[in-house]
RNA sequence: GCUCGGGUGGUGGAAUUGGUAGACACGUUGGACUUAAAAUCCAAUGAACAGUAAUGUUCGUGCGGGUUCAAGUCCCGCCCCGAGUACCA
């Protein structure tokens, strides 16, 4: 009997939605496992073989702990916010709701083709407006909140002590500067070419991601989230989650917490500068202070004469764009400002310049420079000819110095240790008022707004200056629609252009609301709340189904999300938590990560400036350009079908081809992306092998968390093993399996496959598990076992990675409940232990033999049967023993 | 530059705390079945050398050292590839 995928897979897709097999609810009696993956944006191009990776992985885990018992939810929805629809929009005009529609009913397709279990019953969307009502709602708590430093916490803003003799208008200013998002004066990325404002992802090298024009900073009115008030949990928190360390670690870096000090460098009786450095050691060595263009210190501290020199430096830097700053790290730029500042340890008087290699936005936007300790400092020093001074020995001499030594040049403290000599610099400054010891972080307050329209509406209204909030049962307040969805030339979002929406008229009086709209980033920030009780109007979320559910088990997503997607969202979460919303402090209790699948692209070579392609055996003799070609395009590996080229494009119908009986293509592993036309879609691998294939396949192809690229030859080694696996119950007529005893062997093999399998799976060591089955299903079919008991516990174990197959065999088993409802196989030590076992010695290489001994033969036994009886086991091939070398039963080596 | 991952056959990749390196699969070669092809099944397959053969020997986990009875695994010093980050004082 054939093993027909196609009408097996079909069947119990269908069977699984109309039965809603995995449909979930609260129990209170069932320990709950909660299996999340990062939900998708869904694109216009679909999904390809890298996609469902992760997705398959998480299935199987949730399968897996379903069959051991577990309460499982598993969720999917959409990140539907987002740019591409809105490109899209501007350059079709068609509604981004209706392509983003479009695209999920395609995406949701796909992903059912694959046999995922989700309860999509909880199914979400974050453009719904009965989602992004709790978008807006959470970002009104964080609007209405503020961080107490003494308790480390969010609390509402009603409780903000206001400190006494303010007037009205101070008091609100007062309160608003302490708000966890907040409206602010704030640098963006501007791109003069294309008229709009990018975010950060959207610059790459200082050029806009599109069109590649150069982006410069441009202060604008934004809201801003204070996530810099978390700085310190977030750093915290991150020990006790169980993550990939180098996602910790960019967390950390990202965070970028350095201890050090604020130091105070006095100019005259009325104004001084205050920088911070994490090296106050090198205190004595600091010959000249440094100010960023930027800060406002800059033009007060500047001298007649340098006035013009001054002037035209920072109006210069404040158009250089990024890419032109970063340019410069090696040839430093800046200009003095003919003012001088007091060194508070060495007394000396030293100048103060501005450049632009400080930047305004660390620390105090002013740095002391120290010339002989720091790389920067000393380009610096050594372009202007700045006073070079070495205070801790080590190195070269001239040379810049980093590391650690002795201190020199620093008066009476000459001699000391310099990592003792940072404490006492501290106490000092701190007796003396000129500093203290501080803490800095390099992560900045989120810039939340975005001046787009496919967004959520931010909900807050302007009466002039002053900001009304809406309130809980306004929202949702809905996005309307847009008469074009360009954004404007002065940057602002497409919805300031619709007045009728943007002007609010309330008991006589009128108001504006705010048009930018939030980043996508809002939506995922806490989607996974949402899933726990999607349907809920009253709250997002029921209390207790929150403390049921949460956190998180296990978190499947690309590690491209390892900083801002898994940041922001730890954030809202913690706030959410401070309130009291949220039961735990952190969201998602283990993440994996999975690896990319890449594409491998073709190329065809061109000669350059001609209209001649040439075979890639014979590019060395010709100046070629090499050319993308889509792989649908080859005969095999790298072997071209020309017919089918040239029927592709009219412009490879009139060319020349010069080639040796076959056209030959050069290959690439590269990003799988749809402009480099080697993407594998998952639905013809389905149509030609089945999904079950498919998911065996993904995972077998290597570590989870490891980038590869996909090649679809090694996929018939799967199929073939399904097919055997197929045929282990069935003969030619149909499903043939028997009551007789089975074969000991045969539980050998199985109960030593259920346990890698149960430990493997348990550490998401997926492609092990695979080649596992592969052995087993080959023993069994060559011991012919027949025994149901064997079969159908290899049936239960197979089930969470290939459902279909397994749901059909087990249905002939005459069960009528589906294979997720059963208990995992679980392995019986029994049948593990062997009696005897033989094993080849070998020693230097030259000696090899074997030798037999029986499993209660343990090393202190040969040990005492050599001492003891010296005739039989010290001489072996007539050299003497002196040791056996015995490890886990084995005998590994023989010392003579 | 810095940080973090990796370098194992023709290929993807296995290898508990150091314990017979190359599991499993692809590919290749040979064979069976077939008029033929596909599909399927069986066998061989790290390299080199010797042998009619069974087999044996030597070399083999990026390179060079070290520790150990024993190193892909541990230590020291390099080389290469990938990812992230970018003047963070």
């Amino acid at each position: 009997m054939v093993y027909d995928f196609k009408s097996i897979e079909s069947k119990w897709q269908s069977y699984w939605s109309e039965n809603k097999t995995f449909k979930v609810a609260m129990d209170n009696t069932m320990p709950k496992y909660y299996v999340l993956d990062m939900f998708p944006y869904p694109s216009g191009s679909g999904l390809h073989v890298g996609h469902p990776l992760g997705y398959i992985a998480s299935d199987i885990i949730s399968r897996f702990k379903r069959n051991k018992g577990f309460n499982v939810l598993h969720p999917m929805g959409f990140d539907s916010f987002g740019l591409p629809a809105e490109q899209y929009a501007i350059k079709t005009g068609k509604h981004p709701r209706l392509t983003t529609e479009i695209n999920i009913k395609r995406f949701k397709k796909q992903l059912n083709k694959l046999g995922l279990s989700y309860d999509w019953d909880r199914e979400i969307k974050t453009s719904d407006s009965s989602y992004y009502k709790w978008t807006q709602w959470i970002f009104l708590k964080l609007y209405n909140s503020f961080f107490d430093i003494t308790d480390n916490k969010a609390k509402d803003i009603s409780e903000l002590k206001i400190p006494k003799g303010l007037n009205e208008d101070e008091k609100i200013q007062f309160i608003d500067s302490k708000r966890l998002a907040y409206l602010d004066n704030i640098d963006v990325n501007w791109c003069e070419e294309l008229g709009t404002v990018l975010s950060n992802e959207e610059v790459i090298g200082g050029l806009s991601e599109r069109g590649g024009y150069p982006v410069v900073r441009k202060p604008m009115r934004q809201w801003v989230m204070r996530i810099t008030a978390y700085s310190e949990r977030l750093l915290d928190d991150l020990k006790i989650l169980d993550w990939p360390e180098s996602i910790k670690l960019s967390q950390k870096n990202w965070i970028g917490k350095s201890e050090g000090a604020k130091i105070r460098f006095v100019i005259d009786k009325n104004s001084f500068i205050d920088v911070f450095t994490t090296r106050p050691d090198t205190i004595f060595g600091a010959t000249y202070l440094v100010l960023a263009p930027e800060n406002k210190l800059s033009i007060k501290l500047t001298t007649k004469e340098n006035k013009n020199l001054v002037e035209d430096y920072i109006a210069k830097s404040s158009q250089k764009s990024d890419l032109e700053r970063q340019e410069n790290i090696k040839d430093k730029t800046g200009v003095f400002t003919g003012s001088y500042a007091f060194n508070p340890m060495s007394k000396e008087k030293i100048p103060i310049w501005i450049a632009d290699y400080v930047l305004s936005g660390y620390g105090t936007g002013a740095v002391m420079a120290v010339p002989g300790h720091d790389e920067r400092d000393y380009e610096f020093a050594k372009k202007f000819n700045l006073k070079i001074l070495s205070v801790v020995q080590g190195g070269n001499k001239g040379d810049c110095y980093t590391g650690n030594g002795i201190i020199t040049n620093s008066g009476k403290f000459n001699g000391l240790d310099n990592q003792k000599f940072k404490k006492i610099v501290c106490d000092i400054l701190e007796e003396t008022e000129a500093g203290e010891k501080t803490i800095n972080y390099k992560l900045r307050d989120w810039i939340f707004t975005r001046q787009r329209y496919w967004g959520e509406p931010i909900p807050i209204m302007f009466d002039g200056k002053i900001k009304i909030p809406m309130t809980d049962r306004e929202l949702p307040l809905e996005l309307p629609d847009v008469d074009s969805f360009k954004p404007a030339s002065d940057g602002s979002s497409p919805l300031a252009r619709n007045n009728s929406w943007k002007n609010v008229l309330l008991d006589g009086k009128k108001y504006e609301r705010e048009t930018n709209t939030m980043p996508q980033w809002a939506g995922s920030c806490w989607y996974f709340l949402r899933f726990l009780d999607p349907r809920n109007s009253e709250s997002f979320a029921e209390k207790n189904k929150i403390d049921y559910w949460m956190p998180v088990d296990v978190y499947i997503g690309g590690a491209e999300h390892a900083v801002l997607h898994l940041l922001y969202a730890r954030f809202w979460h913690k706030v959410l938590y401070d309130l009291g919303y949220v039961s735990g402090p952190e969201p998602f209790k283990k993440l994996v990560n999975q690896g990319m699948i890449l594409g491998n692209s073709a190329f065809i070579h061109r000669i350059k400036n001609s209209n001649t392609y040439v075979s890639y055996d014979l590019i060395e003799k010709y100046d070629v350009q090499k050319i993308n070609i889509d792989i649908d395009l080859l005969n095999n590996n790298n072997e071209l079908n020309l017919e089918k080229l040239k029927n592709s494009d009219i412009k490879y119908k009139n060319a020349n081809y010069k080639f040796n009986e076959k056209f030959i293509v050069s290959r690439e592993v590269e990003k799988m992306s749809k402009s480099k036309f080697n993407i594998v879609s998952p639905d013809r691998i389905c149509e030609k092998y089945g999904a079950d294939t498919l998911r065996m396949y993904e995972m077998f192809l290597g570590p989870l968390e490891q980038s590869k690229p996909w090649n679809t030859d090694g996929i018939t080694g799967v199929h073939n093993f399904l097919k055997k696996f197929w045929n282990l119950y069935h003969d030619e007529i149909g499903f043939n399996v028997s009551d007789s005893k089975p074969n000991e062997n045969s539980l050998k093999i199985l109960h030593k496959t259920i346990k890698k399998v149960n430990s493997d799976i348990e550490n998401f060591s997926f492609n092990t598990c695979v080649s596992a089955f592969m052995i087993c299903v080959n023993e069994l079919s060559s011991l012919n076992e027949k025994s149901s008991e064997v079969l159908r516990q290899l049936c239960l174990l197979i089930s969470p990675f290939a459902p279909h197959i397994c749901e059909e065999i087990w249905s002939k088993f005459g069960e009528s409940d589906s294979i997720s409802n059963q208990d995992f196989p679980t392995h019986d030590e029994l049948y593990l232990i062997e009696d005897k076992f033989e094993y080849p010695i070998s020693f230097n290489g030259k000696l090899r033999f074997k030798m037999i001994f029986k499993l209660d033969c343990e090393f202190n036994d040969i040990e005492k049967e050599i001492s003891e009886n010296e005739k039989v086991n010290t001489y072996l091939k007539g050299k003497k023993i002196k040791k056996i070398i015995f490890v886990k039963n084995k005998i590994i080596n023989i010392v003579f």
